[in-house]
DNA sequence: GCTCAGGCAGGCT
DNA sequence: AGCCTGCCTGAG
């Protein structure tokens, strides 16, 4: 893979170009459901904000490329966000090995949804926005999240418009149950709280839970207000990299019964299980529109 | 208007 | 251990 850096005069910031890239594709990477805050700009570059700093991202034909990053900083932060590090040969192959007794809709999924990357998203950033999830539709789960990051977090400036970096905890316990509500979060606002609390009091360090299992982590995730079985395991996947991780949602539920009446073994689907579980939520969303 | 959304807690049996 | 039911709010 080859990386070239450069600099775009019209959108007047550097950009990282890497050729020969595959299994990428930023709609389906940035429309899956996996994140909030990224969107499409309208020119075929999807703009959103991680770990503190603003970007764009594109891809054509093998050829990726990341705005407003120098080579270092992609080396350091958007390789690993974006997912770039894996060898998604082996994760489908993985995929396709495990769900080999269970009929051919996997590959359907896999084919359908190859190219979504699962991105390394911030674990604090995952926790406080798929507790915004629950019981709620992606265009206000994405309104709330934009508001409250508009209102809490801070400006950063390019591409010629104003981002804003995802609120932290701190912030939000200042502001208290009230204030968090008056951001439109309904019965969550208690949730993000005591997250809030828990996260800032250092419950959920990441370097502690690096050495726990699955199980664990998720037991400590859910002892949390507001965390049930299906957060956690999005805050695992998506927050943690935790790929064993396979949050079941309506969605799925509603996979299962349709292409696995027998059900799922779910422990045995092996280290990308949770990967499988986007390809197939993809899939299934892909096919009932 | 009115249903329902990428769940969860709390209260039942 | 497994069912119910209510829940803020606003998109569709």
């Amino acid at each position: 893979m080859e990386i070239t850096e450069g600099f775009d005069n019209g959108k007047n910031v550097p950009f990282v170009r890497l050729d020969g890239v595959r299994h990428f594709d930023a709609a389906r990477t940035f429309t899956c459901g996996q994140c909030f805050r990224f969107d499409d700009g309208g020119d075929g570059i999807y703009y959103g904000t991680a770990f503190g700093k603003a970007i764009g991202v594109s891809y054509t034909d093998g050829v990726l490329t990341v705005y407003n990053s120098t080579a270092r900083e992609y080396d350091a932060l958007w390789n690993k966000f974006l997912g770039l590090d894996e060898d998604y040969d082996i994760i489908n192959n993985d995929i396709s090995e495990h769900f080999r007794p269970y009929g051919d809709t996997i590959d359907k999924a896999v084919s359908t949804g190859d190219g979504i990357r699962i991105l390394r998203q911030d674990t604090w950033e995952a926790l406080c926005s798929f507790i915004i999830s629950q019981n709620n539709n992606i265009p206000r789960i994405k309104k709330i999240i934009a508001a409250l990051s508009q209102g809490l977090g801070n400006e950063i400036n390019a591409f010629g418009r104003t981002f804003y970096t995802f609120p932290t905890p701190e912030s939000l316990i200042n502001i208290g149950i009230d204030g968090i509500a008056a951001y439109r979060t309904g019965f969550r606002a208690k949730y993000i709280y005591d997250a809030a609390c828990r996260y800032s009091a250092g419950e959920i360090d990441v370097k502690e839970l690096s050495g726990m299992k699955d199980a664990e982590v998720c037991e400590k995730l859910m002892s949390i207000s507001g965390v049930g079985p299906k957060v956690a395991s999005c805050v695992m996947l998506y927050g943690m990299h935790r790929t064993a991780s396979f949050p079941i949602d309506v969605w799925i539920k509603r996979v299962i019964a349709k292409y696995y009446p027998d059900g799922l073994d779910i422990e045995k689907l092996g280290n990308y299980a949770g990967i499988a579980q986007q390809y197939l939520f993809y899939y299934e969303r892909s096919v009932s529109v």
